[in-house]
DNA sequence: AGGCGATGAATGCATTTTCATGCTAATCGG
DNA sequence: CCGATTAGCATGAAAATGCATTCATCGCCT
C-alpha cells in the first residue's frame, strides 16, 4: 500500500471536487472490465470502437470519435491499426464522399459480440455490488461507490 | 454536425451500459472546465496533479498517480516537466530515502488557488444545471445528465 | 547481523496521442 | 454556374503514455 500523505484524510480538495468523483468512479469502475480486455489483448480504444459499431451498418470517422471520447486524428489512425488487425473495414459513403462508413468485419463482430457479452455480465456485477446505484443523490452514490471499489478487492 | 448513423437512435449498446455513461458524463462535464484549463495554457494532468497537492505538504508520487488516475512511470515524467516549469518540487523523505515527497512551489500554490476557484464556480454552475445531480438514481439521472451536456451549449 | 522479498521511484523504447495543417468534396450566396 | 465557405478525413512532426525493467531502500525473519 503507499504511504499516505501528512495531509488529514477527507479533507483534500478533489475528495469533494464532483468532476473528480465522476472521473474517478469512471476509472475505477472501468479498470475491472479493463482487465478482462488485457487478458485479451483488446485495447481500450479498440474495445470502445467496437461496442460503438455493433449492430451498425456504418459509423463516420467523425462520429466514432465522439462516441468513444477521441479526437478525430486519434480516431483515424486507430482505424488504421482496426483494418490492419481485420477489426473493421472502411467503405465510401454513397451520397457523400467525402464520407468514410467504418463498420466491423466478420472478425470484428465475433469479438464485439463476445466483449460485449463480457461487459453485460461484468455490468450487472457492479450494479448488483452497488444497490444504492440505482436511488441515491448521485455525489454521494458516487463517493460510496468509490470507497467500495477502492478497497474491497475481493467480495 | 457529424452525420448521424444508418443505426436507430437509442438502440446502441453503448447507450445503456453503465460504464460507458459514466465515461461519457464524465468527459462531457469535464470538458467544459478543460477549456478554461486549455485557455490559461494548463493540461488536464497537470490541473490533477496541482489540485491534488493543494493544501499538502508532500505527496508520494505513487500516490499522486493514484490520485490522478495515472501511471507511476506517468507521473515520474510529468512531474519532471512540472519542476522544470517551477510548478512543484521534490524533496525526500525524512524517514524512508526511498520516497520522494512532491510539494507545490509558490508559483504552483499561486496557480492551483486560482485554478481551484474557477473549479469551484464551474462545479456550482454544474449543480445548478442540473439539479435532479442530488436526487435521481444514477444511470438515468446520468442519461439526462448527458443529454442536456451534448446539445444544449447555451441555457 | 545477513539474506530476501517487497516497496518506491526512475528509465528506455515502442506505441499512441496531440495539434496544426492540408486536401477533397459538398454547400451556400449571388 | 462560379467563388467562397464549411464539413469530413488524413497526415506529419512533436509530445505524452504504457510497459517492462532496473536501481535503491526498507522490513522481516532467522
Amino acid at each position: 500500500m503507499s504511504q499516505p500523505p501528512a495531509n488529514p484524510p477527507g479533507s483534500r480538495f478533489v475528495d469533494d471536487y464532483l468532476l473528480y468523483l465522476l472521473a474517478r468512479a469512471s476509472h475505477l469502475i472501468s479498470a475491472e472490465f479493463h482487465d478482462q480486455l488485457r487478458r485479451r489483448g483488446i485495447s481500450v480504444p479498440v474495445w470502445r470502437v467496437l461496442a460503438s459499431l455493433v449492430g451498425s451498418s456504418g459509423e463516420t470517422v467523425t462520429g466514432l470519435a465522439e462516441t468513444c471520447l477521441l479526437q478525430q486524428p486519434t480516431m483515424t489512425k486507430l482505424l488504421d491499426r482496426m483494418v490492419r488487425d481485420g477489426f473493421v473495414k472502411r467503405t465510401q459513403d454513397a451520397k457523400d464522399r467525402r464520407v468514410v462508413r467504418v463498420a466491423l468485419t466478420t472478425r470484428g463482430e465475433v469479438t464485439a459480440a463476445d466483449l460485449v457479452q463480457a461487459a453485460k455480465q461484468h455490468e450487472a456485477e457492479v450494479m448488483a455490488r452497488h444497490p444504492e446505484a440505482e436511488a441515491l443523490a448521485i455525489k454521494t452514490l458516487l463517493r460510496a461507490i468509490i470507497a467500495r471499489q477502492t478497497r474491497p478487492r475481493r467480495g
